[in-house]
DNA sequence: AAATTCTCGGAGAACGTTTTCCGGCGGTAG
DNA sequence: CTACCGCCGGAAAACGTTCTCCGAGAATTT
């Protein structure tokens, strides 16, 4: 049924097969009328290129594998939509490959991805160094840009988002509505996100209170662990609870209105990536935005561009701005609450 | 570099290229001592079947198309990772298509999917009447399954959670636990979740009240829906608000809570599908698990079933039961709210 | 007017597999 | 000893494109 090939609209329309290839992919100037017919016979039969046979020969696929470590956090999809459209915007399918947070599954659906002769490779690793050598390599045999998260240096091109900028908005805004004691929840390990929001909080939170870079505890980006990291911190009665992301928020938050505690009188609580979650929170979150259009946009941009070079250049590690979304979670401090002596249950 | 090919393996253990295909790919038998120095000859020099090449060929490329509204519906997520590995475990990859909850868009996606010969396709239609002709169309061409919703009946096989026992079950639930006055938060529309879970509603709900069924209000399965309804339904003072999806009863639950109103003491909230935001919500909504990881293995079975068919015989429907599962938000009923006489603030 | 370039169309070789067909070789049966 | 039937291996034809040559005629230059 479906099955005309270019061999049959050169029959149907007298020419040969090379003119038919050329007119409908138009690779050189070609006879105004041969076209015209060529074009009649294509419509007429419903023609439809043959993807495959195509990228056999041209030995391109026109497809992207996306890989990221687990497409259930609730930050990936937004991106995932916004890369899926910015690639079929440019006629490229995406290949979709979810890695469970494990390094060997992720090297796994690499190279699975790769033996289907996909053009390029975009890749959030799920571990800044487990997933380095599976990359490395990766990257060695197609154009690959890293999302999100780093992977080592050079080791290919990058975009992800100001997490040290993210950082120092959320800390400007605690020390601009009052808050003097905060204290930090962020996740151990190598991911870059958590060493960079972490260094940046450190950093920071200086300014605001020399002991505070002390108080932080470190476990991982879920909401276990924000209510889990609740119950160590709280006791040092800090009047800001920064988390490295909305997930430990959403904890955070959940296990402070167990123990009572007024969010934001008595205590502000700050997010990071702004995921749907977070509007939804009650109180809604206060976390900064990531630019996710902007990010895939970007990503693609990267893709095209390192298409373009033979292969060689370093690597180009892109950043971008990210935005603070002040919400009810760090409102106004409770006047009273200065020294933290009395306190309303 | 790693353009090892048939040839090249041929070439290095000194027999022809049929030979080699035949050895890796296990078509026929070989002689052992030839399949043993072929296998050597491969493996020294790392070669990589080009799938293409044998898509080409063999006529099928291993992939299937996923077709989904829209990735950051919360509950996808989590299906479309059980799928991608179900599928991944098969050998076969993933084409990921967003729609953006447009028909139109998902007309393309799909013959998209369709050009790039996919072996089947994988697809939650859109709507179940706009969506109609054009999985008419794909279903015509290859194997076809319905996720989660259907489309209209006979148009391909589907896999889908049993919505009506789901509605029973927290109808049985809500009268188990004594409440007598339900009202109903839905989704207009022809979308087969929408209408199946309404009915159900409207039929279960005469048991506990005549005038139940009635009390119904039908917007959206967005956030923005719940908190709008509430504003339609509370002044009529239910004691318990039954939502059709879990982003519904988030709203609700919100608004409610802005009103003042107490849950679950005077007014019980209930959801649809457990998404994962069911959990963090507070109160925890009780609603009903949709059995993700069945639903993507008999998705995934019934697509290699069909794929063995010819292509002929009636459309398979399978319908996979939920499970209830009770949170705080469906807690025990404040024991003087009974007849919505006196009410605490 | 002859020589050169330019334009347009066709024949056919790739791309890397799978698969069909065929031929040789050893064994068993006639 | 000849005929037939395995078995195993090779040659070569597909699969549907793209792209490189080539050649014929028209257009331009010398």
């Amino acid at each position: 049924m479906a099955e005309v090939t270019l061999k049959d609209v050169a029959l149907a329309s007298g020419c040969s097969i090379a003119t038919v290839s050329r007119v409908l992919a138009g690779t050189r100037p070609v006879g105004a009328e041969t076209a015209r017919t060529v074009r009649a016979a294509a419509e007429r039969l419903g023609y439809r290129p043959n993807h495959v046979a195509r990228a056999l020969r041209s030995r391109s696929t026109g497809t992207v594998g996306l890989v990221l470590p687990q497409i259930t956090n609730p930050f990936f999809p937004t991106l995932v939509r916004e890369l899926e459209h910015a690639l079929h915007a440019e006629g490229r399918a995406v290949l979709l490959a979810d890695c469970d947070d494990d390094p060997a599954t992720e090297a796994a659906r690499i190279s699975a991805l790769l033996a289907r002769q996909v053009d390029a490779l975009l890749l959030i690793p799920v571990d800044e160094r487990h997933s380095r050598e599976a990359v490395a390599a990766a990257a060695a045999q197609v154009p690959l840009v890293l999302l999100d998260r780093g992977c080592g240096p050079g080791v290919a091109d990058s975009v992800a988002v100001d997490n040290a900028a993210g950082m120092a908005l959320v800390l400007a805004h605690l020390a601009a509505t009052g808050r003097r004691r905060p204290c930090f929840i962020g996740a151990a390990g190598t991911a870059s996100a958590a060493v960079e929001r972490r260094t940046a909080y450190e950093n920071g939170a200086a300014a605001l209170d020399p002991a505070a870079p002390g108080r932080l505890a470190l476990g991982d980006f879920s909401v276990e662990w924000g209510r889990a990291a609740v119950d160590l911190l709280w006791p040092a009665r800090p009047d800001a609870v920064v988390c490295a992301n909305d997930l430990i928020a959403a904890g955070a938050l959940q296990r402070l209105r167990q123990l009572g505690a007024d969010v934001p009188g008595e205590v502000a609580v700050t997010g990071f990536d702004d995921i749907p979650l977070a509007g939804l929170a009650d109180p809604a979150l206060t976390t900064v935005r990531q630019p996710v259009a902007d990010l895939a946009a970007e990503a693609a941009r990267l893709l095209s561009r390192c298409r373009a070079d033979g292969s060689s250049g370093p690597c180009h590690t892109v950043r971008l701005a990210p935005e603070l979304v002040v919400r009810a979670s760090s409102g106004a401090a409770a006047p009273a609450a200065v020294d933290g002596a009395l306190r309303t249950p």
